[in-house]
Parts: structure tokens; sequence; C-alpha cells
DNA sequence: CCTGAACGTTTGTTCGTCAAACGGTCCAGG
DNA sequence: CCTGGACCGTTTGACGAACAAACGTTCAGG
């Protein structure tokens, strides 16, 4: 027939294709890809969202900090481990409720995430290089949309529940 | 007040929020979490994508399949000892080349995808709750493109490339 | 014949998510 | 007072998926 002209590997199945489950997964790989080879070994992904959180909110204690960016406070602990290490935040026992540890980030923490900020906007310039500006921005929209809507689901505690009215 | 009447875990840090990379990577675990609890234990996501391909493509090597799926091979191999093992595909030696092993999906996998592809896509209606129709085929087509874009990379074989004129 | 390349396979590493348990601490109710 | 339950940080382990490197076998071309 006509269907083995193609090199091969050009196109995958029409019904992944269209799959957004499927599609999510290949972008998410090939973001992946872009952003820790521009962060490189030392630093993670998940240690740019821990920075932003703390720039932006001030000190706060792991749980609050952890819930807000929607990682599992286990994780948290080898992640904030690895940035006192290079003392880009600090943790002090919060005296009024010594369960609590209060993180703060440090002049070089925030230099840090400068710094990995640039290197994660060139990363998404480098992912979104087929889509226009306007594009760019519907799919910033239409991702926020969905996150937005799932992170209610997710939320283990507040126990209520059950059909909500 | 009012950004603070929100419990807590609202709003994520804004240069997150803003952020491709950091969405996308919200998005896919969420996608992931459906897919998976839609599928069950026994199956797995690439299993899906094994098996659309070789319904669409009909009889092909382990390699050509892999490579149009975006898949490493290795990886295959196991997913294709555990589709065999259920009887969703047959393997036998290519006679013209002894280094080929030739995969057929059977009737049993041919019902399987149809089961599969029907959860799938009840997953993502449920990923995709919050937008609308038009919405939706506008992130389609979104998707594709970054994939479409990035596949031409990632091939590591073909060399030729550079600017594709 | 010999060399290089492709195929399928095995093995191992890495990363991120997730679940479960534990001791320490706070707070409210008895 | 003190006791029980909830919260905090921490540890440990499981799991899935992507990825890289090596290997023997087989083919094809010089």
């Amino acid at each position: 027939m006509h269907s083995s002209d193609a090199p091969e590997g050009a196109s995958p199945p029409d019904k992944l294709w269209s799959l957004v489950t499927w599609l999510v997964g290949h972008v998410y790989v090939d973001s992946r890809r872009l952003v820790t080879d521009a962060f490189g070994n030392s630093t993670s992904r998940t240690d740019l969202a821990v920075l932003a959180g703390l720039a932006e909110y001030g000190p706060v204690s792991q749980a609050v900090l952890g819930r807000r960016l929607g990682m599992n406070l286990g994780d948290m602990v080898a992640v904030l481990k690895r940035l006192e290490a290079q003392a880009w935040v600090t943790r002090r026992e919060d005296p009024q409720d010594r369960r609590r540890h209060t993180i703060a980030i440090t002049d070089d923490g925030a230099a840090a995430l400068d710094r990995l900020e640039e290197r994660a906007l060139a990363a998404q310039a480098e992912l979104l290089e087929p889509l226009s500006p306007p594009q760019r921005e519907q799919l910033v929209t239409l991702l926020q949309t969905i996150v937005g809507h799932h992170r209610d689901y997710r939320r283990p505690e507040g126990g209520a529940s059950g059909t909500p009215a």
C-alpha cells in the first residue's frame, strides 16, 4: 500500500493522537527533559517550586508550604535538607509551637531562585516554540483551569466530603 | 478579607502558576492517576499505546513499533511479555530476518483494546471536566502541535535533520 | 570472510509520587 | 491535672516510568 512510504516513526496511532491523557504524557516528558537539562544535576524541579513558594509566602511551616504546593510532606523533608545544605533556606524551631519548623529563604536562595526561574523560562520557551504568543496564553489558561479544578479533589483533610450539597 | 478566607492551600505561587512546565507536571499527575485508577493494577498505560499501535499498523517488528510510539525499545520487552502472557498479542520470528520478532494483536487483544480505550476516554472526560467542548478541542490542538514539534528532535538516528528547510 | 549495523534482551540507575508508621508536641475535655 | 486525639516533621519502603549501557545474535556490504 502506501502507508510505508513515510520513513517510519512519522505518525503515532490516531487513537493516541487524539487522546489527551497520552498527549499530556509526552508533553510532560519533553518538559521534564528540558527543565532537567537546564537545571543540571544539582537542582531538581521541586527545589524551584519550594523556593518560589517561600519567596512568595514568606516564612512558613513545612506543612503549610507543602499543602500549598500540592506536595507530599514526606518528600519535602529531603528537598529542604538539600536546600539548607546549600544555605538557600533556613529552618528554625517555632518557639510558640515546637512541632513546627519555620522555613525561610535566604539571600543566596533568592539569588538562586532568580537563576533557576530564568532557566525554567528558557526551557519553557523551547517547549512552546511551535506555538504563537496567543496560543501560549491559551494553553496556560487551559492548564490552569484543569489544575485548579482537580486540586480540590485531592484534599484528604477537611473530611466533609460525600456530596457537598 | 479577601485572600485569606480560603482555608489554606488555595493558590500556588504566582511564578509557578504561570509556568507551563510546572502546570504540565500537575496535569500529568492528575492524568496519570485517573487513567491508572480506570485501568486497574493489571494493565499499564503503555499497554494501551502498544495495542493501539498494533491495531493501527498491523503486524510489525518491536523496533518499528517502539519508534512510532516514541518508546524505549528496552521497556517494550516487558510490555510485550505481559501482553503475550494474556494472549493479547502474538510474537513470531520473522523467517526472512531472524533478528526480528513480528508482533500482532489477537482478537482478545482487540477486545481488550476496546475496553481500555473506553476507560481511557472516561478518564479523559474526568480530567477535562472543567473545560467546554471548544476548549477541549483547543487543548488537543495545542498539545498535538507541541508533541509533533519535539518528536523530530528526539530521533537519535536518521541524523540528517538540522534545519528541515 | 569480516566488519559494521540492527534487533531483541537484560540489567541497573534515576526521579518523582505515594502510603504507612513513628515519636514529639499541642490542645481540649473530662 | 491528665489523658486522648490531632497535628507536625521524619523515616522507610513500594511503585511506575523514563533512560542508558552492554550483550549475543543475525543480517548485509565490502
